[in-house]
RNA sequence: GCCCGAGUGGUGAAAUUGGCAAACACGCACGACUCAAAAUCGUGUGCCUCACGGCUUGUGGGUUCAAGUCCCACCUCGGGCACCA
């Protein structure tokens, strides 16, 4: 036994024995305690599931760094409740206990003991008496009691369609679980299964857990992913009527300011109208073949397929209701039929999946949108009238030296500026726009032997204030492209040549060169256009809407066709079944009497187990390896599926599937408060005083996990009444992770670092220190050992001033040392309040640093360095404070840990001095001691008395002088 | 492709939000103690220069008396989302 265990044995069990860190968790009878005065403080990491390979150091770093969290708010004066507990159902488990060819249930036990062992030597101030585990039937009867209330809600319903299947895991999965297309679990790829599930009604509560965003102290980035994940937007729902049917085909578009753009429809393949031919298509056999392939398809091949595929519905059109044009129906699995309708209107000039497409099979391409430019130097004026007119902007290649040619105007043409330009012009009513361009480039430059080469199928709108007409114009441009081979030209008239200057521009500086608001815009589109234009503008071939602002005629088009403002989410509901055995089984009978009774109606037949026979124990069951058949291996079991229906007492079938792990994990945090209630699911008035969490640390890599399904759960408690509030976790941070030579700790890439190792060689305290000193706690880091000793040398040291303690405990820091103390107090307080572990450890190393200076160390400084050291170092702290503390017997209210945290005094913070700075020309040139509060005069006068200031300001008047109230003067000169 | 985040010594990192870049450590070098080593203690340690001094926060440009910090462009790495109409 190393020396550092024997002494966190003794404090572990001295603490554990005193109740140090257990919370005064019911309410107060009576007002004897002093407890009663402390607020309460939930501080929670997030539920750890491991496995029975043990803790990596990373989870060590959480763990411990959670925890010198709440050790700090305890010594605060809070009530902390900082309780533990595993989350062992599940895949993560199973899928171990498979590999290891072991069973989950006997594996559970095994992995429980060595996780508790393990957190027990880290030195944490856990309230154990609240321990749970999702596996305990005392615990699961409730997630089951959850299943139960949202059946009866309406929350909870069965439905077959097209979901997520992990061939390897032999489950499905909710949308959630499936990573780009990997299953979160195993990395396998996942595949759309047609099947019968259970779901939770998640997308009722979408609007809620978005718009709650706004009221929850998270990291912005979660909350972006949240957002992205929910998904809104806004748009509308138009029918398109069908040329052979009576059916109308629905889309959901957020671009209904496109609608005359709309060139064909596109079903997915999972479309209704597909199912039985009922459009009447005449390459019926085709499309099902396509259909039928595209459903073979993995999630990741059909997000990731380099083309886009699709076939075209023949002897079918849709009318586009916008201008009644016949446009052709598609079937393309680039849609998708989860989401909106399951079908789409193409618009390819305006969406950039539709253009690819378009091109492909060769479709119309309609541009409806012109995007659309105000001049900044002279924008119109609006009380003046607007002239519309079509031009041309001319790109005219030499190619003699591949320079473009533009001009360069003279004088306030249109504005202050003199404008630099393509060739511009206006087109006549009787000319085309190529033959107005060569007559431009004729009249402008002179360039006569020009080829046409082409005209961009853009066109762009700009308008501005002509100010040599006094009136505003807007410009419908079009964009031709021309090339010369030499440099002949001729005369240019007089009149042209005051106007402006022609000037070949290398095609590097065109862009810079150009001076206008559409230039730059114009010559990029030129460069690589040919794609869809995504943005808003000004309506164009669009009837009588042409001309309107693109977001205004978003609505007016919908109304026009008579179509619905609609908002979609691409949040879907919560697919809760698994096929597997390691879970708690989801309560619910099936009863084909019933079902009979109210066929056609949602979840006929389905019976919710009676409250009072939960919970559904999980059997034992030898063969528990998943079947991968769509059924869970609790299938096989005649003893566990065979019962009567509560409702009519026929012979029915229970449920073999369990629920979702992450259900387990949604509500967890609810239970702890309360965990051995037998009557509830807890006590709501516990609930009051606990809930909701403080403080919540945990990896990001559940921002659209546990972290939406607790919310999520959190909100359909709030309208059950059984909690008072909306948002589980007022407060959430991330913590980093730790890696190992450059990569994630992981046993098949054999870079595990385990704890125990470390534990046992450095201790407990020094580990802490280590972890909490590599970096701030939302970062991580890659792990080396390397580091370690700096800490283990520090907590020696830290020891050892105990031996150049004061004898008298009058005796007082020297003032500048005072100062010191203060501002560390300070600075360490801020410092873990904002979880910046590693500057809070750095401080109270030149604290300590400080005190070794002394020739003795006041006993009052020492202890305020203990306890600024406790919440990292809880062992050697409470030694060494129990030693000068010299109780008989140690109780609970002796421990430094309970102490009150130190207060810094506002006084003793600032020095009387401080270092000031002189610059000359923002460099420095000395620093100089001077008091706290010196003027500027004052400051002056010392900065020149300095004998090297002097020898840069000999001579010189400073044209200006910058003075930093206590901390520099910057004489320019 | 889109959205975040980050680039600072040999290493982990720090910098009161625009005010002395590299705090605090690790490592390294030298010294003390030691027969010796370890441990411990002391000194030094961004780069160039004997020095005075100059240069330095991914690259290039800009704003400012003053830029790691703000603005523009680009490069590299990490993470998330990915046909969401």
């Amino acid at each position: 036994m190393s020396v550092y265990s024997k002494l966190e044995n003794k404090w572990n069990r001295l603490w554990q024995k005193a109740g140090v860190y257990e919370p005064l968790l019911s309410l107060p009878k009576g007002k004897s305690k002093s407890s009663v005065i402390r607020k309460p403080f939930y501080n929670l990491m997030m539920f750890p599931y491991p496995s029975a390979e043990g803790l990596h150091i990373g989870g060590v770093r959480t763990f411990s760094g959670v925890d010198i969290f709440g050790r700090f708010k305890r010594m605060q004066g809070l009530d902390v409740f900082e309780p533990i507990g595993l989350d062992g159902f599940g895949i993560h488990s199973e899928n171990y206990a498979l590999k290891i060819k072991k069973h989950p249930m006997k594996l559970a036990k095994v992995t429980e003991k060595n996780f508790y062992r393990q957190l027990g030597a880290i030195g944490n101030g856990f309230a154990w008496n609240e321990h749970l585990e999702t596996y305990d039937p005392e615990y699961y009867k409730w997630t089951q009691w959850i299943f139960v209330q949202m059946f009866n809600r309406g929350l909870a319903y069965r439905k077959k369609m097209a979901v997520n299947w992990c061939p390897s895991c032999k489950t499905v999965l909710a949308d959630e679980q499936v990573i780009s297309g990997e299953c979160e679990r195993c990395i396998a790829n996942v595949v759309k299964k047609d099947l019968e599930q259970w779901f939770f009604r998640t997308t009722k509560y979408a609007e809620r857990l978005l718009t709650d965003l706004e009221k929850i102290d998270w990291p912005e980035p979660i909350k972006i992913a949240q957002r992205n994940w929910i998904g809104r937007s806004e748009g509308a729902s138009i029918k398109f009527s069908i040329t052979t049917s009576q059916f109308s085909i629905e889309v959901f578009t957020t671009r209904p300011d496109t609608l005359f753009g709309a060139t064909y429809l596109v079903l997915s393949p999972e479309h209704a109208l597909l199912r039985n031919n009922g459009l009447g298509v005449k390459n019926y056999e085709e499309v099902k073949k396509y259909i039928e392939k595209a459903k073979s398809r993995s999630l990741e091949d059909r997000a990731e397929a380099k083309e886009k595929t699709g076939v075209e519905l023949s002897g079918v059109y849709a009318i586009n209701p916008a201008n009644k044009e016949k446009i052709p129906i598609w079937v393309a699995d680039y849609v998708l039929a989860g989401y909106g309708t399951g079908a789409i209107m193409a618009v390819p000039a305006h969406d950039e999946r539709d253009f690819e497409f378009a091109k492909k099979y060769k479709l119309p391409i309609r541009q409806v949108i012109a995007p659309k430019f105000s001049e900044i130097v002279n924008p119109p004026r609006p009380e003046k009238s607007t002239i519309h007119r079509k031009t041309v902007h001319v790109i005219l290649r030499r190619l003699t030296d591949d320079k473009i040619l533009m001009l360069q105007w003279k004088g306030k043409v249109w504005g202050d500026n003199p404008p630099r330009t393509f060739i511009i012009g206006g087109v006549e009513d009787n000319e085309d726009a190529v033959k107005s361009a060569e007559r431009e480039i004729w009249e402008e430059t002179g360039y006569k032997n020009v080829r046409f080469v082409r005209k961009l199928n853009f066109e762009v709108h700009t308008e501005y204030f002509a100010a040599h007409k006094d009136e505003n114009r807007y410009a419908e441009i079009n964009i031709l492209y021309f090339e010369v081979d030499s440099d002949d030209h001729g005369e240019v008239s007089s009149e042209e040549i005051q106007k402006h200057d022609p000037v070949w521009v290398n095609e590097k500086e065109v862009a810079s060169f150009i001076n206008v608001v559409d230039g730059p815009f114009i010559w990029s589109w030129f460069k690589n256009g040919d794609k869809a234009y995504t943005s808003s503008g000004a309506t164009i071939n669009s009837e009588k809407f042409s001309g309107t602002d693109s977001e205004t005629a978003k609505w007016e088009i919908t109304k026009f066709v008579g179509g619905e403002r609609k908002t979609q989410f691409r949040l879907r509901d919560w697919l809760i079944s698994r096929q597997r055995y390691w879970g708690p089984p989801i309560p619910m009978i099936y009863c084909p009497a019933c079902a009979e009774a109210s066929a056609g109606k949602e979840n006929a037949g389905w019976q919710a187990v009676p409250e009072e026979d939960l919970p559904v124990r999980l059997p034992f069951v030898k063969n528990y390896q998943p079947k991968g058949t769509g059924v869970s291996p609790l299938a096989a079991q005649e003893k566990f599926y065979k019962v009567r229906c509560p409702k009519c007492k026929a012979w029915a079938r229970r449920e073999t599937d369990v629920s979702d792990t992450f259900l387990d994990s949604a509500w967890y945090f609810l239970r702890y408060i309360d965990p051995k209630n037998k009557k509830e699911i807890f006590s709501k008035a516990l609930a009051k005083k606990w809930l909701p969490v403080n403080m919540y640390i945990g990896g990001a890599e559940h921002a659209v996990l546990h972290l939406l399904y607790v919310r999520f759960i959190t909100k359909v408690f709030k309208d059950w009444g059984v909690i008072d509030f909306n948002e589980p976790f007022k407060k959430f941070r991330t913590h980093g992770l730790i890696i190992k030579d450059g990569s994630k700790m992981s046993k098949s890439k054999g870079n595990v670092v385990s704890p125990d190792f470390y534990f046992k060689k450095f201790g407990a305290d020094a580990m802490r220190m280590y972890l909490a000193f590599l970096s701030p706690l939302d970062q991580g880091g890659d792990f080396r050992d390397a580091g370690i000793s700096g800490l283990t040398r520090f907590l020696t040291r830290a020891k050892n001033i105990s031996k150049k303690l004061a004898r008298t405990l009058k005796e007082k820091l020297p003032e500048d040392s005072e100062i010191f103390l203060h501002q560390s107090i300070k600075k360490i307080t801020g410092d873990i309040e904002n979880l910046r572990y590693n500057t809070a450890i750095s401080q109270l190393m030149m604290l300590l640093n400080g005190l070794e200076e002394l020739s003795t160390v006041p006993w009052g400084a020492y202890e305020i360095f203990l306890k600024l050291l406790a919440p990292f170092a809880p062992f050697l702290a409470e030694e060494s404070y129990q030693s000068f503390k010299k109780n008989k017997s140690f109780k609970k209210e002796h421990s430094i840990h309970l102490a009150p945290w130190p207060k810094f005094d506002t006084k003793k913070i600032t020095a009387a001095d401080f270092d000031m700075v002189i610059q000359i020309n923002g460099r420095v040139r000395a620093t100089l001691k001077a008091s706290v509060g010196i003027n500027q005069a004052a400051a002056e006068k010392l900065a020149r008395a300095d004998a090297n200031v002097k020898i840069y300001l000999v001579g010189k008047t400073p044209r200006k002088i910058i003075f930093i109230s206590n901390r520099l003067i910057n004489f320019v000169v």
